[in-house]
Parts: structure tokens; C-alpha cells; sequence
RNA sequence: GCCCUUGUAGUAUAGCCCGGUCUAGAAUUCGGCCCUGUCACGGCUGAGACGCGGGUUCAAAUCCCGCCGAGGGCGCCA
């Protein structure tokens, strides 16, 4: 069977009347009028209409919406309304034939539920709509992917199985590695810290995992994570980095992909900056104000952010938390010990990042892991690594999916995922 | 773990609150017939649904209980 095309449909153009041409996609819209019918073909790139008439009727025998097909035809004008021109079509093979019924409708008339779209995403992936969530997707994956290699940032792989779970924190998905006891990673801390010795500027874009039953439009049990680490970076400059991500995220896709915003419905506004700082002690007056009191030391919850992000509603940075709300491996303050050089990145009441200041002396890390109750024999094939010279350093890891729904403007990670996983939902 | 909402054809919905009008309605999709410039083509026509189980009642899509599924919120989230 011959698949191959002369031309992708946003190659074809008026200007090439009377040319022979060769395409291939899936059959979007067939409209049969009589002795005459219009079909509308879309590939990856683009929409086109074909035209059969007369003896060519025939060509349409067992075709339908949603096949696969491939077109061989002359490029002629067109008098649509949606198109210049048109395909004259000589010929129509139907390469791969879609059954009905479909659990879906990929044209996006009826917009099905997030359910079953999910439980039907190949399917989902015809509806523009989709599918354009997608193209952003991965413009914002290589914006931010050039924003840090010009920054002198290199990108590293991680293990996502590891050995140890006595990080504390979030539930770990345990697993059975060759009899052993292992765990998927819930976050690339430990090792981006470590390569800071020889790399100095290291990211890594991955998936990462955590057994939480958590039942938001937030939280995943595998999400995409974006996380730095840099040697001889205070939290400040990390925040600067992280910042100027953000921006140029907004100002490539805002730029470079009206096609995907039209789809979606939604404009991309590219957020001003710098971003407001707020300390944590500034947050906790602000709340005051707002007759929510909150003793210094206290976490933030949900009703707190939410209360919060209504004074600031867009990008904005809650600076210089608590020690004691913090990981044992953050670095206090000189001036105050009792806050620590950490910082949340904030959109509205989402939060889409958090990092800081690492430490970096030996000991000084064991006697912070002894104070919580972490120990330190069982950090030494971390901590052996700190011995070698290692440098200070300041990292940070950002939810990309997060950061992917603020851009679109919609509120459910799921939308931005291509299959999602969650407490309910392991398959497809 | 807790709370709220919800389940009607392939899809997306009306009806439910206030039981009888439901032989469950419109749309789209799918099948058939007609149609040579459609463009959400049009016209005629056909097929297709009350999540499952129990209860109340003369009567249940509608009220109640249980199960299952879905959506959302809280909590959890070094």
C-alpha cells in the first residue's frame, strides 16, 4: 500500500491551481449533495476541502468520518467559504476505516465530559481543542528548555526508582525492585543538589510520583516537575531564574501560538514583572487585616492562600517562611534564624513552585535532619557527597502542569495531562 | 479519611424539586431515500436511553435506602 504524500495540507495553497497533488488525513466532515459531495481532510498541520463530482461518486463508497485517507487530487479555486481553494479529487483510498459508534465526538460540537474524553484521549487528540492544549504544551516545555541552556543550565536525567524512603514528607508508591524494597522518586532533590559539585547549573524535566489521596484539580499522582539547582545562586537569584521562565513562557506561546489560543478560546496575557515579594510576615499582617489570625509559625492552608490570593491575584512570590515549616536541607537566615531563605511561587492562591537555599555545610545538615527527627545514617550516601567541596548552592521545582492551566486559564491539571493518574484513575 | 453534587440513547441534554400529561422530548451522531456548490448543507424517513439492586405507592425516570460510577471541595501534599 502506497501512504506516501506529496504535500502536508499547510503546504497546498492557491497558487498552485492545476497542480497534482497527494495528502493524506482523516476525514473531518462529509457532505453528500446528490451527484456531488464535499469532504473537509485535516492532517497534524492543517484543514482542506476536496471535491468529487460526476463519475467520481463512486470513489465515496464506504468512506466515512474520522477514516483515514489519503487523497490524490488537483488543486482547484475554490468558491467555500472557509477556504481559497480547493482538491478536485481523482482518487480517495480509505487507508484505516474509524467504527462506529464513536465514544466521542472528535469534532468538538458536543463537548463530551472530562471522563470520557480521558477514558477516549486518542480519540480526544482530533478535537482542536484538545489537541492545541497539547501543541502549547510543548512549546512551553522548549521555551523553558531554552530559557536555562542560555542560562548555562544543563539538562540532567535522574532515577526515578530509588532505594530509600526516609525522606519523610508525602507517601511514597513503594514497588518490589528484585526482592529489594524500592520506591518511585517523589522528587529529584537530593540528586540535583549533588551535581551541583561538578555541574554547577543543572535542570531536569521529569515525571515524578506520590501516593497521596488527593482529591483536587491540582494534585496528580504523577506529575510533570520542572526543577533547578544552581551552585553559587542565592534563593534571590533562583527566584530571578524561575521569574524570567514564567515571562518568556507566557511571551513565546502569547507570541507564537495564535492558532492554539483560538482554539482554546483564551488569550495569553503575559504577566508584568517583576513578580510582587511578600515575606511570610507580611502574609500573616495581610491576613490579619483581614481578621484571620494565624500564629508566626503556623502553615498556610488552602482557605489562608485562597484569602490571600484574592489581595494578589496573579504571579507573586510568598518569601522567607519558617524554619520550621521547611525541609531539613533549607538555609536559615543570617539576620534571623528562626526564617529561612525559602521562597513559594504563588498564582493566586496556586502554588506552582517552591525552593530556597540549600545547605551546604555537612554538618550542619546532619544536626538539622537530627532535629527532625530524620537520620542521618541514612542520608550518608547523600551526605558523603557534601565532603568533596560543595559548593552553595539554590534550587527549586515547579508543577508544570500547574503552570500549564494558569496559562490556559482552566482549573483541572487533568485537562493539561495526557493520561492522567489519581487515587481513581489508573488506566487508560 | 471527611463533606457536597451528580448518573436519561454513541455524544451532549429536556423531564425529577411538586409521582399519573412519558407510549421519555428536542439536538447531534448512525442507517435508508432525495438533492451538482455545500460550508454546523437541506428535505423525508428509520434506529437508539431512564447505572444496578431493593423499598414506598393504585402508580416511580421522578420519593427513600444500599451498591457501583462520575464531578467538585476539605484534609493530606519534606
Amino acid at each position: 500500500m502506497d501512504i506516501s504524500r506529496t504535500h502536508l495540507i499547510e503546504d497546498l495553497n492557491s497558487s498552485m491551481e492545476g497542480k497534482d497533488v497527494i495528502f493524506g488525513g482523516w476525514v473531518v466532515d462529509l457532505r453528500k449533495l446528490g451527484k456531488m459531495a464535499f469532504l473537509t481532510v485535516r492532517d497534524v498541520t492543517g484543514m482542506c476541502q476536496v471535491i468529487v463530482k460526476g463519475d467520481s461518486m463512486s470513489l465515496l463508497e464506504g468512506l466515512n468520518r474520522q477514516s483515514v485517507v489519503r487523497i490524490l487530487g488537483k488543486i482547484q479555486a475554490s468558491k467555500a467559504k472557509d477556504f481559497d481553494f480547493e482538491v478536485s479529487a481523482t482518487e480517495i483510498q480509505v487507508l484505516a476505516k474509524a467504527e462506529y459508534p464513536l465514544p466521542i465526538d472528535p469534532i468538538g460540537r458536543l463537548e463530551s465530559d472530562i471522563d470520557n474524553r480521558l477514558n477516549s484521549r486518542a480519540l480526544d487528540m482530533r478535537n482542536q481543542k484538545t489537541a492545541s492544549i497539547f501543541k502549547l504544551r510543548s512549546k512551553v516545555l522548549a521555551s523553558i528548555r531554552e530559557t536555562l541552556i542560555k542560562r548555562k543550565f544543563i539538562e540532567i536525567n535522574t532515577p526515578k526508582i530509588i532505594g530509600s524512603a526516609s525522606e519523610g514528607g508525602a507517601d511514597l508508591f513503594g514497588l518490589d525492585y528484585f526482592g529489594q524494597k524500592a520506591y518511585l522518586a517523589q522528587s529529584p532533590q537530593l540528586y540535583k543538589e549533588q551535581m551541583t559539585i561538578g555541574l554547577e547549573r543543572v535542570f531536569e524535566i521529569s515525571s515524578f510520583y506520590r501516593a497521596e489521596k488527593s482529591h483536587t484539580g491540582r494534585h496528580l499522582s504523577e506529575f510533570t516537575s520542572v526543577d533547578i539547582e544552581a551552585a553559587m545562586m542565592d534563593y534571590t537569584d533562583v527566584m530571578d531564574v524561575l521569574e524570567s521562565i514564567v515571562v518568556d513562557v507566557f511571551k513565546n506561546t502569547s507570541e507564537n501560538c495564535k492558532t492554539e489560543q483560538q482554539e482554546i478560546g483564551y488569550e495569553i496575557k503575559v504577566p508584568s514583572s517583576p513578580f510582587e515579594r511578600v515575606t511570610y510576615t507580611q502574609a500573616l499582617e495581610e491576613l490579619s487585616s483581614m481578621d484571620i489570625k494565624i500564629e508566626f509559625g503556623e502553615d498556610l492552608q488552602d482557605s489562608h492562600l485562597r484569602s490571600l490570593g484574592e489581595k494578589h491575584p496573579g504571579f507573586f512570590f510568598l518569601t522567607d517562611w519558617p524554619m520550621k515549616l521547611k525541609p531539613f536541607y533549607i538555609h536559615e537566615k543570617d539576620d534571623d534564624p528562626k526564617l529561612s531563605r525559602s521562597f513559594d511561587l504563588q498564582y493566586g492562591y496556586l502554588e506552582l513552585s517552591s525552593g530556597g537555599r540549600r545547605l551546604h555545610d555537612p554538618e550542619q545538615l546532619r544536626s538539622r535532619l537530627k532535629e527532625q527527627d530524620l537520620d542521618p545514617t541514612s542520608f550518608e550516601e547523600h551526605l558523603k557527597t557534601f565532603g568533596w567541596g560543595m559548593p552553595p548552592h539554590s534550587g527549586w521545582g515547579m508543577g508544570l502542569d500547574r503552570l500549564m492551566t494558569v496559562l490556559i486559564g482552566i482549573d483541572n491539571v487533568r485537562e493539561v495531562v495526557l493520561y492522567p493518574r489519581d487515587p481513581d484513575r489508573l488506566k487508560p
